[in-house]
DNA sequence: GTATGATTCAATCAGTTGTTTGAGTCAAAC
DNA sequence: GTTTGACTCAAACAACTGATTGAATCATAC
C-alpha cells in the first residue's frame, strides 16, 4: 500500500477517534499526514469513502477474531448452555486487545456507534456480525423474551461505545488509563448481570 | 420570553438532537424557526451559548425532579438500605416523564453526552446532580470498590445516552417507538443487576 | 531514451460556516 | 410628537468546507 494512503488512513483514524467524523476536516487530516488534499480524493473518493476504508482496514481482523472466539465458546459448551459471560468475552475483549497497540482505532469504532454517523457504514461492518452475537446471547439466556433481548443488546451499545472513546467523568484512580484490557473485564461483568436479569415487569411504575 | 428567542430555543433543541451539535448549522435553526440569522447572535451571543441556553432551559427542572424522587426514595429507606434499582429510576423515569410530552430534548440531552459535545456544558449541568447520585448508588451499593462504582456509573451514562438518542439497530416489535417509558423501565432492570453484580475478579483473562 | 501509467502538486471551484455590521422597525416613556 | 431602547432585517465578512482541475513528477516497462 502506498505511503501516502497509509498516512492518510492513519491520521484519519485517530483525528476521527479524537473529534468525532463532523468536527474533523479534510485539511485537519492532511496537515498532520503531510500530504496534498488530493490525494485523499485520488486514493479514496470522498470522505464519506475514506471513513469507510478507515473503518475496514481493521474492523475485518477484529470481527474474525470476535466470530472465532465465540466458536471456541460454543465449541466447549457443546450441546450444553452458553454461558453469558463468555459471549461477552468473545464480542468485547477483541476490541480490548488491539486497543492496547492501537488505542485510535478503538477510539474511532466508539466514535463511529455513539456518534451515529453514517448508519450505513455502521450496517455494512458490524451488521453480520452482530446477528451472530445476538443468536449466541440468546442461546445464553433462553428466557429472556426476544423483544428484551433486543433492548439489552442496544443498552450493549451504548455502554461499549462510551467505554471505548469517552473518557470518565468522575476521576478514576486506577492505573495506566489506555489499558483497555480492566475496563473491558469490568464491563463485560456489569452487562453479564445485566442480561441475566429477570426480564421487566409489564407494570407501570409509581 | 421573546417569540423570535422562544422559536431558536425549540428549533435549536429539535435539530441539534437529531443531528448532533457539529451538523447541524445556525442557517439550518433559522430557516426552519423562521427567524433571522442575527437573531442568534442578539439573543444568545454564539452556536455555544445557543446551545447552553437550550441545555440550561430544561435540564434543570428536571435534575430537580430527579434530586426530588431521590430524596423520596431515601426516606422511604430510612436508615436501612437503598435499594439500587430505587436510585435508578429516580434518575432515568424523569427523562422519560419528559420525553413523552417533548421527545426532542430527551434526544439533545442523549447527544450531548454521546457526542461528547462540549465537555464544559456537561460538566456544568450534570456535575452536581451527578455526584448526588454517585453517594446514593454507593450506599445502594457498599461493598462495591469505589473505582469499579464509578466505571459501572460510566458504562450506565452510556447505555443511557444511547437509549435517548439512537434508533435500535435491530428492528424492536414493540408497540409506539416514541413512548421512553417502557425502555427506561428497561434500562431500570439491566443495570440495577449490572450495579449488583459482585466485583470483577482482578484476574487477567484467557 | 522514451513512452506509459500511477501518483503528487498548487491552484481553484462553488458552497457553507459562525459572526458582524448598520440601517430599519416597533412599541412604550416622556 | 419625539426620544429611547429593544428588536429585526438584509447584506456582507473572512474563514473554512469537500471536491475538481490540469500540469508536474516519478518509477517502471519497453
Amino acid at each position: 500500500m502506498s505511503d501516502t494512503k497509509e498516512k492518510i488512513l492513519d491520521t484519519a483514524e485517530r483525528l476521527i477517534g479524537e473529534h468525532g467524523y463532523a468536527a474533523t476536516s479534510l485539511r485537519h487530516i492532511i496537515a498532520e499526514a503531510g500530504v496534498n488534499l488530493a490525494a485523499v480524493h485520488y486514493h479514496f473518493g470522498s470522505k464519506e469513502a475514506l471513513l469507510d476504508a478507515v473503518v475496514a482496514r481493521k474492523v475485518t481482523p477484529v470481527n474474525e477474531a470476535r466470530v472465532a472466539w465465540l466458536e471456541r465458546v460454543e465449541a466447549e459448551a457443546g450441546s450444553g448452555p452458553v454461558v453469558v459471560e463468555k459471549v461477552l468475552e468473545a464480542f468485547l475483549l477483541p476490541t480490548a486487545e488491539v486497543a492496547n497497540r492501537n488505542p485510535g482505532f478503538v477510539r474511532l469504532m466508539g466514535q463511529v456507534l455513539a456518534e451515529g454517523m453514517m448508519p450505513r457504514i455502521v450496517e455494512k461492518h458490524f451488521q453480520a456480525t452482530g446477528r451472530r452475537f445476538v443468536s449466541a446471547l440468546r442461546r445464553a439466556v433462553p428466557d429472556l423474551p426476544q423483544e428484551e433481548m433486543l433492548w439489552r443488546v442496544h443498552f450493549m451499545v451504548g455502554a461499549m461505545a462510551h467505554t471505548m472513546c469517552r473518557a470518565p467523568i468522575f476521576p478514576q484512580t486506577a492505573g495506566d488509563p489506555s489499558d483497555m484490557g480492566p475496563r473491558m473485564q469490568r464491563l463485560v461483568t456489569f452487562l453479564g448481570a445485566g442480561f441475566r436479569a429477570p426480564a421487566t415487569a409489564g407494570k407501570e411504575k409509581r
